[in-house]
DNA sequence: GTCTATAACTTGATAGAC
DNA sequence: GTCTATCAAGTTATAGAC
């Protein structure tokens, strides 16, 4: 693995754990094993590594996250429960130490780095569409009047809250929870061809 | 206001803004205007600031989130999203600036402030009190096999979601979106069983 | 492309006078 | 209980040799 590489890996391991501001470049360099040129002639500013982190995140998303649930799950609907299935998985192998990385960054960053908000923003949009492509797959299961992006985005919704909890508390039962009701939902989405009820205009 | 009060309020408002990190004990000191020894007169470490600002986040619960709402709005589930609303218009009045204070705190340090997050743990836990209470007032129009406990945690989840991605994507969209689905979500569980509210206008 | 050394600065925390 | 002065350590980033 080229030394840029290495750089990458490592500070997406360190950030992941210990978030962006608490992670020194001293740090990232002494675990990567690097020296600080090497380090700054590849990325100008710390600034310049986290991007190109999330950038790699962007990369990782379909090999990583979404097509190994698809490997083995066809059912479009049961590949979203798989996909939070693997979040599950996540939680408990790494003890809670470790929640969405994507999530953790978002707010920490997206008042004060406007470049990584931007691309924290499309690596949700990612997941989103993937999660909408599936919905889109079980098309003749949901009410016609159900939106699919805005299903989707209410999965995404429901993941980032249910990890943050579990985080919190160091305990999977408010993630099981929140896809035990997100099932619920769904199941009444799927029974019954009753109209979709607009919810009321925001107020102004 | 006594010197120990305008630390704790000045460094709420501080990791509000710029996280737990991110804020520095000398802006702190400049913006409450208080010498330095006075703050180590009171919190020996910094983290003894962090653990009092969550006490006082704690004590605000009731009297700054929940009780304005319940005293304009009567219908327990109809309070239930009023307190959701209530977030939605912090978003757009700090301009997506600040989210849920107890979440972006909950991130940033469950790893690594075991005291701290026990506190953030508590204060996730009266909030979904709060809401659990609603849920217990209209138990009567919910199917019998809801659990109060866990349909008020996934209330959490999903304004905690929503509010992540609202500040994201710097849009009220995600958020406004969640809120729909937990709407309609409630309005099939309303609708299943017993009578249909009277407290809200029929959706158009 | 990588190394060493270090500049310029900020951090949390402390000591002692008053 | 508050002030001033200061500490040691850590931060990001740079310069110049190889």
């Amino acid at each position: 693995m080229d030394t840029r590489e290495k750089l990458i890996e490592t500070a997406r391991n360190l950030f992941l754990q210990n978030g962006y501001g608490n992670t020194g470049v001293a740090q990232i360099l002494k675990t990567a094993d690097v020296g600080s040129g090497s380090l700054y002639h590849f990325f100008p500013t710390k600034e310049d590594l986290l991007l190109a982190v999330l950038h790699k995140y962007k990369e990782l998303l379909h090999p990583m996250v979404i097509q190994p649930v698809f490997d083995r799950v066809t059912d479009p609907i049961e590949r979203i429960f798989g996909v939070l299935d693997g979040y599950r998985q996540m939680l408990v192998m790494m003890q809670f130490s470790m929640g969405c990385p994507i999530g953790n960054l978002a707010l920490e960053l997206s008042n004060s780095h406007p470049a990584a908000r931007q691309l924290l923003a499309e690596n949700f949009t990612g997941w989103r569409l993937a999660i909408e492509k599936c919905l889109n797959d079980a098309a003749d299961r949901l009410p016609e009047n159900v939106s699919a992006e805005g299903l989707a985005q209410f999965v995404l919704t429901t993941m980032e809250g249910a990890v943050m909890l579990a985080r919190t508390y160091r305990n999977l039962e408010p993630y099981n929870n929140a896809v035990s009701q997100l099932r619920d939902y769904f199941d009444r989405l799927l029974k019954d061809g009753t109209e979709w009820s607009e919810a009321r205009p925001a107020p102004t």
